[in-house]
DNA sequence: AACACGGGGCG
DNA sequence: CGCCCAGTGTT
């Protein structure tokens, strides 16, 4: 580690010269102010939170004011800024600050920790930001510009990185200007030291930066690991008719593409005549013989489905269907208004494609 | 369509 | 403590 002022003093030239300065909660900062934007800043970007920003500081001036709101009307101001957990906690934490600090903010990292939605990396914003008090912070920005300067190996999230993470955080923390500090790491890795395409050469730190010196950014922070996902197996039967519609069928309420349009579906590879015979019975069709094709997959959050599709003839006349709320014939010229999940939309083009 | 994000909650 | 999740914007 290189000492901390030859890290932080650039990093604070870098600031004064091209920070921001004029936003909303940069104005008469306060506990009260600073924190809400963090908690706000958290989930979305700049421009969309200032507006958001200005009319609850409208509304809720004072964290007084806010803890003596209801809920809803909490959770009204927040409509459209998504993850409305963090409003409950938001609305939570000022009563607390209220009932048990008399309306003032404690003024320590473990305080601050304590209260819902406010974690070490936020409480150390709150305080150098608004009292301009010495706390480090450690947010996906901080953390980018860190893991990069001196390439550190692992996933952020992984415990040992997080802490040798805080560690450095620690470090460089100057000795004064600890708000501004903070902003300037939260602009660095925003503006300069981005995810993607970082500009280095606007970077005050990049001759010290070791992921730069190496030409080795793109490979830090290295990316969370990928879980292996189980792999299931299904089959998806697309049955054709004279007219060149495909039979669909409504999927139960709960389970994937839960209410969704649906080709018929068999998982069992080895008992798939059987399946296709009772299919024969239940909807009184004739089908001829299957013609199978390369399997796809289709990844869902928990499980990767490897289906493999089915494409067989009707031969007979189409007779009506049994209990037409579940089944449909889909005119592939003339596609029915219906929702179809993924995949199967994405087979019935191939299948239109190959009549 | 995959990935990232700070903190809460769970086993 | 480690793991997973939420909900949306970015890539």
């Amino acid at each position: 580690m290189i000492p901390a002022r030859q890290f932080n003093q650039p990093v604070l030239t870098w600031f004064d010269k091209y920070g921001r300065k004029q936003l909303p909660w940069q104005q008469n900062k306060t506990p009260y102010r600073v924190w809400v934007s963090e908690i706000m800043l958290q989930q979305t970007q700049v421009a969309t939170v200032i507006p958001y920003y200005e009319r609850f500081m409208k509304r809720f001036p004072t964290v007084k004011k806010l803890a003596n709101a209801e809920v809803d009307e909490v959770l009204h101001l927040w409509t459209g800024l998504g993850y409305y957990a963090r409003a409950r906690n938001l609305h939570k934490a000022a009563k607390r600050v209220v009932d048990e600090y008399k309306g003032q903010f404690p003024d320590t990292v473990e305080e601050l920790a304590e209260l819902p939605g406010i974690g070490r990396s936020t409480a150390g914003a709150i305080l150098s930001i608004a009292i301009n008090k010495r706390a480090a912070i450690l947010d996906g920005n901080v953390k980018r510009v860190l893991a990069r300067f001196h390439r550190v190996s692992g996933w952020t999230g992984q415990a040992k990185t997080q802490q040798l993470l805080w560690d450095i955080a620690e470090h460089y923390t100057p000795k004064q200007r600890f708000g501004d500090y903070t902003q300037a790491m939260m602009d660095l890795g925003a503006t300069v030291c981005t995810r993607s395409k970082p500009v280095c050469n606007l970077c005050p730190v990049a001759k010290k930066c070791e992921a730069n010196l190496h030409d080795e950014t793109h490979l830090y922070p290295e990316p969370k690991p990928k879980k292996q996902l189980p792999v299931k197996q299904t089959s998806l039967v697309m049955i054709v008719n004279q007219h060149g519609e495909v039979l669909l069928n409504k999927r139960p309420a709960a389970g994937i593409w839960g209410g969704l349009w649906s080709l018929p579906e068999t998982d069992a590879d080895t008992a798939q005549a059987k399946w296709l015979t009772s299919l024969e019975n239940t909807l009184q069709l004739k089908l001829a013989k299957p013609e199978v094709w390369n399997p796809l997959r289709h990844t869902f959050s928990h499980y990767h489905l490897d289906i493999t599709p089915v494409k067989l003839f009707l031969r007979q006349s189409t007779q009506p269907l049994l209990e037409p709320e579940q089944w449909l014939w889909y005119n592939l010229d003339q596609p029915a208004t219906v929702g179809l999940a993924a995949p199967v939309k994405k087979l019935i083009q191939k299948l239109a494609a190959s009549l």
